[in-house]
DNA sequence: TGAATAATAATAGTAATACTATCATCAATT
DNA sequence: AATTGATGATAGTATTACTATTATTATTCA
């Protein structure tokens, strides 16, 4: 038997579910493919409607704007961070091998798990993390955003990963904020890697593979001295 | 004698240097208060011109733009936060000690230095630090807008840190990208802190000195395990 | 003092954005 | 065969992010 796995989407992120019909799966790797080449700032519902070939009224009726569709692919994509960890750190019992996971997923640098699902291309996915999804919760209505649980996957990515932490080290005292501080400084440093060199310390070896050792280093170290 | 300190802005960040007329200081302090109270995508030119009292033409001939508005603000923040970190390390020789400081700076739990100089509101300034600073990379057009120099401020308080993270610790390999993430954490573990607490572990004591305190932390057992 | 210059006001206009609304059509369901 | 639902086609609006032009002050410089 073969199993298809599929986020299960938080309905306040859409007004009709665009994995239920072509046309929403068109627009869901469209767009990804617009914002990831155009920028958040220059992607508009009509470049989406041209792309897939519909019109602007059809996008309006699936997500309310822009920012919305935007918070969708976010959580789509925390989501499947989070299937990531669970899957490479299920039924093992090594904390330290765990965060050594949890550090390669982070950065891109484990074999991904259902990929087959191919509705949204994951490298783009990828791109738009790095780039975008901060815009999403770095707005004047995060908390009415967050009262509709619109961050719920990345609140249990977060939760997830601190876990791990306290499994290793039960009396670190932040365990949260070093696993928030993981999971944003493994975007940021690539983005700055990337875009802003001397922000960091892999300019000359502008890899995913440095990162994961800045990362890996991060969580480890921490929680070494703590434990002292 | 009196000493005037104000700093050094590149002048690819306004077309007419709003240092040098009154209407220019208003455009500064107004912008600032408009941007932290309406949030970066709501503030327009012409709310900013209302608030002035001048026209929007006016506001166009000291800024290109509202991002190169915004950016320049947050550089103007950047060149003061490394004024203050080098004015609280200077001289003093003790490298774990400048650390705390350096904690406590991005912290804002240290006596201001500076602050005489009324053109910006510091505390509005802050505030638009926490929860629009990022924007001003994080567009398509960070490459050109490095080229021109935008985020040297950025890149000096960067350096100036990762250079006391090596005196302490000659042999760490990222003190650039510890030395961003410190800054970069200072900040958005607040905004988490303050929005999305359970990102965190301050939820029950939302303060800045628990922001330091994890800071301090970060900074300090990276560093402590590398030289064991 | 008078002329030249610079800064701003006043006003107008434009293309694009982010929507909302209405009605017709077409396909699937019951 | 009738109903429902999704989409297309079309139109329209308020706002945004500008650009342009001309008139009016204020400043400075000869």
């Amino acid at each position: 038997m073969e199993w298809q796995l599929r986020p299960k989407m938080n309905n306040k992120l859409f007004l009709r579910d665009p994995e239920q019909s072509e046309i929403g799966k068109k627009i869901l790797k469209s767009s990804t493919y617009l914002i990831k080449t155009l920028g958040f700032e220059a992607f508009t519902f009509k470049k989406l409607a041209e792309e897939v070939k519909i019109t602007e009224a059809t996008v309006y009726r699936y997500f309310e704007n822009k920012h919305r569709l935007l918070s969708y692919i976010v959580a789509w994509y925390w989501n499947w961070l989070d299937y990531q960890v669970m899957f490479n750190t299920n039924n093992i019992e090594n904390a330290e091998h765990n965060l050594k996971t949890i550090a390669a997923v982070l950065t891109w640098q484990l074999e991904r798990q259902y990929t087959a699902e191919a509705t949204i291309n994951l490298e783009d996915l990828h791109d738009i993390i790095i780039g975008e999804s901060s815009k999403v919760y770095l707005t004047k209505h995060v908390t009415e955003d967050n009262k509709e649980q619109l961050f719920k996957p990345y609140k249990n990515l977060c939760q997830r990963i601190s876990e791990v932490i306290l499994t290793y080290s039960p009396n670190y005292p932040f365990p949260k904020s070093l696993a928030s501080t993981a999971i944003e400084m493994a975007h940021y440093q690539d983005f700055f890697m990337n875009n802003l060199p001397s922000l960091t310390d892999f300019g000359n070896t502008p890899t995913l593979k440095s990162v994961q050792s800045f990362i890996e280093q991060l969580l480890l170290s921490s929680i070494n001295v703590q434990t002292k």
